[in-house]
RNA sequence: GGAGAGGUGGCCGAGUGGUUAAAGGCAGCAGACUGUAAAUCUGCCCGCGCAAGCGUACGCUGGUUCGAAUCCAGCCCUCUCCA
């Protein structure tokens, strides 16, 4: 199906966002005929979210853009069971006071991205705390638990590949994806909510959302998925060696996140730009059809732009005068990260203190290397201490990495 | 509860008493080449220390030994089959 009738899975379509849709037409015919209100799922397990998941947020942008509802629902009743899937990480079980912080952290990433409010299409933030906690089992069992059965739960993908990898999988776990179903059939009941959004990873969860709510109720729901943002590498969107590319100001400064726009690869620009920006499709197609060395101008612009939007547009200004001054005129800009190193630091330590290497060792290494400069100019002795006078000093890891070094 | 297999560095995966901070691969970082891209080649890749050196590390706890990831005992966890 490649023309839509209702200008929300236009959109989505145009942009890059649809993966699956369990009923296209109708949905479609819904969308075109009503406001339609639409929820996709987070995780309260950390203060902020990260560019994993800007798709699903962003998809929430473009479902407001269209005149639809969003709701943010948060995932602070399956967050207190602790989440087993990651099974190698640790599961710290978090207090609930913990949880509310990580919502309300949460939230304020929302606001650069949806208006919320009472409106018909203002976004509203849920926590599936609200029922999860309260349910009893028995109850619970005999009004949902009786729609599933086991067979059909073994053969969702999520279940089939842990069992076909040998990997363990737990009771709790296996109920997640029942959960996970009851709060569509939750959403639909208090809030009219008639799809659930997520990434393709979600779909199983999904349609069991669909056919609890259509059993229970006799409601006809949707679904949507988006597919798996990865690089153009194959790898996952937002990983890299520094650690997760956080979005709040606290955790990842404004110019470390348009330097993560801006480090994109040529062949990603243009489905980014889709994705992750409000530009007009014409421009994108202008922009992705730069060829050599100018598709860096269409990186500025989507490093940018992204910046704009979440860290606001003089944040994202600055930073980009600072990598033109810093990378195009081997200066130093303004916005670099800074470090006060008193009356004389040890450079290995500077760089630590930087976050540039994970270790003084690691930073040692890097000045055998040669990789190390102050001033543009290579530092060869690792016990070197570094002592800034009235200018600051410019401090540099390999080619992408700058600091200024203060009094 | 019983039998068997297994738990090694971010991940995968060798290693079955000493020169093993532990092969190899992936990921990552740096250098060269470029365009703050990709691909390719090269180097690096536990921590502290300017350094000599020291400290940690092969599921956990003890033991044998001059010496253990490697041998022994107990415990924990995972997988497969059985009850």
């Amino acid at each position: 199906m490649t023309s839509y009738r209702s200008s929300l899975l236009r959109l989505l379509d145009e942009r890059g966002y649809i993966h699956q849709v369990t009923d296209t037409e109708a949905l479609d015919a819904l969308a075109a005929k009503d406001t339609v209100t639409a929820y996709i799922g987070f995780d309260a397990t950390a203060p902020s979210l990260h560019v994993g998941s800007l798709v699903q947020i962003m998809m929430l942008r473009r479902l407001q853009q269209a005149g639809h509802r969003p709701i943010v629902l948060m995932g602070g009743g399956t967050t207190k069971v602790g989440d087993p899937s990651g099974k190698d990480e640790s599961r710290q079980l978090l207090t609930a006071e913990q949880i509310d912080a990580n919502i309300a952290g949460i939230r304020r990433v929302f606001e650069h991205f949806l208006t919320f409010g009472d409106g018909p299409t203002d976004a509203v933030m849920l926590n599936n705390d609200e029922w999860l906690s309260g349910l009893e089992y028995i109850a619970f069992l005999r009004e949902v638990g009786r729609h599933f059965t086991i067979n059909r739960m073994l053969t969702f993908e999520s279940v089939k590949l842990r069992l076909d990898r040998e990997q363990p999988m737990t009771f709790l776990e296996f109920n997640y994806m029942i959960l996970q179903a009851y709060d569509f059939l939750e959403l639909s009941r208090r809030a009219g909510c008639r799809l659930q959004m997520g990434g393709s990873d979600q779909w199983g969860n999904i349609v069991n959302g669909i056919e609890l709510a259509r059993r229970v109720d006799g409601t006809e729901v949707y679904g949507v998925t988006t597919p798996l943002i990865t690089t153009a590498d194959g790898a996952k969107m937002g990983k890299t060696a520094q650690g997760a590319i956080w979005l709040s100001e606290e955790l990842l400064s404004s110019y470390d996140y348009w330097q993560f726009w801006r480090n994109t690869q040529d062949r990603d620009v243009g489905r980014f730009l889709r994705l992750f920006t409000d530009l007009p499709l014409d421009e994108i197609a202008r922009l992705e059809s730069l060829q050599g060395a100018e598709i860096n101008d269409a990186k500025v612009v989507l490093a940018t732009e992204a910046t704009a939007m979440l860290h606001g547009r003089a944040a994202a200004e600055a930073a980009a005068e600072t990598a033109r001054t810093t990378f195009a005129e081997g200066g130093a800009g303004e916005d670099l990260p800074t470090l006060s190193v008193g009356d004389g630091m040890n450079i290995a330590h500077a760089l630590t203190a930087l976050g540039f290497t994970p270790s003084n060792k690691e930073a040692k290494r890097k000045i055998a290397e040669g990789a190390v400069r102050l001033n543009d100019q290579p530092v060869s002795d690792p016990g070197l201490t570094v002592e800034a006078a009235f200018e600051p000093i410019k401090i540099s890891l390999g080619k992408k990495r700058h600091g200024l070094l203060v009094k």
